[in-house]
DNA sequence: GGGTGATGTTGGATGCAGTCCAACAATACG
DNA sequence: CGTATTGTTGGACTGCATCCAACATCACCC
């Protein structure tokens, strides 16, 4: 653990930036809030800005990615299908997006909301599709059953956002989710 | 067929605009071609390509997203999911889309194209779980089915750009796909 | 055949996202 | 104290997308 490293300290973080964002998101909206709205609110210049974050949506989504990564990690390994997404997904914690989807009316982000899961849906169902193959599934297949996984992943989570992510643990959602694939894809894993 | 209408004579329309597109993005790739490339060898302003596309991206979706709500119209009647599909994509001719499958790499549109590709898989998704969830299956069971049949379409649409969509018709290639669906998704009806 | 309304085109102004870069600031370390 | 490292800052720049007022071209009807 590092606490000090070599150069000039952080001025900022993906925290603090995040934080400035969502409030501005619940008061204006996401569309009306621009980056400089946001670095200004959090008291640094606009170029810093993506230093944090690769776009203004990011700032929902950087949470999950990074948990999406880890889970495309796993799924090269020998864990079931089913064992590395829920063990990926077992160090997200709510975040960002957990807000918007609850807020996503009053932040005017529904549309952004639809179009970015589905993205990482896709994301992750590729590397699904990918473990699948490996193990024999024939191509065609394997990408109907990790489009399925991928649909019971995101539904998990926003089912666990709407029960309130702060109070609820999500991994219950997830395995329960999770467990319903098998049921009626046969060729999950 | 009103072969005159009242005011104006369209100067272009998306056929032309698409094609110079298309030469364009073959030529110096998606990223490098600007809206004002596109009109300028289309030989109008920049302003009227709003009037036909929406966004440059959509030059490559419009086609298949006028499918697509045509499958969402007949989803909500009284013709099974399969049908449905199939029925709306009967009249889906090889276009933008099907040039920039192929060309994936040349264009360097493949980021795009996935990035799209799953934009389009959610809609289409939705509007199936919509079916289904009105025929009683639970939302969560719909979503899953739902997401499996909008990557069978896809995948169709794939395989049959790459089968060369001028040569092979669409139909078979997607029926096939579709018929995997209810084999393995015990819901789909 | 001239007026009228409908339909389209054009150019310009505008705002914002995202990229790039060179200059500068603040730290640890030897 | 000098130096390398890490991070910040402002500014320039490109391009997408939106909006609008002025203008052009048609069909239609009196």
């Amino acid at each position: 653990m590092s606490a000090s490293r070599r150069g000039r300290p952080r001025a900022s973080s993906p925290e603090t930036l995040a934080e400035a964002a969502c409030e501005l998101f619940l008061e204006r909206g996401f569309a009306a809030t621009s980056v400089t709205d946001i670095t200004t609110r959090a008291g640094v210049s606009r170029s810093s800005f993506f230093n944090y974050f690769s776009s203004k949506a990011d700032i929902l989504w950087s949470g999950l990615d990074e948990r999406l990564e880890d889970a495309a990690s796993r799924l090269e390994g020998t864990e079931s299908v089913g064992a590395a997404l829920a063990q990926a997904l077992a160090a997200f914690a709510p975040d960002s997006l957990a807000l918007a989807i609850v807020n996503a009316q009053a932040m005017g982000v529904e549309a952004e909301l639809t179009r970015e899961a589905s993205v990482r849906r896709a994301r992750i169902a590729q590397a699904v599709a990918h473990r699948l193959e490996r193990d024999g599934v024939e191509p065609m297949r394997a990408q109907i059953a990790a489009a399925a996984y991928a649909a019971a992943m995101l539904a998990a989570v926003w089912s666990w956002a709407h029960d309130g992510a702060g109070r609820t643990p999500l991994q219950p959602t997830l395995e329960r989710a999770l467990a319903m694939v098998p049921e009626i894809v046969p060729d999950g894993r």
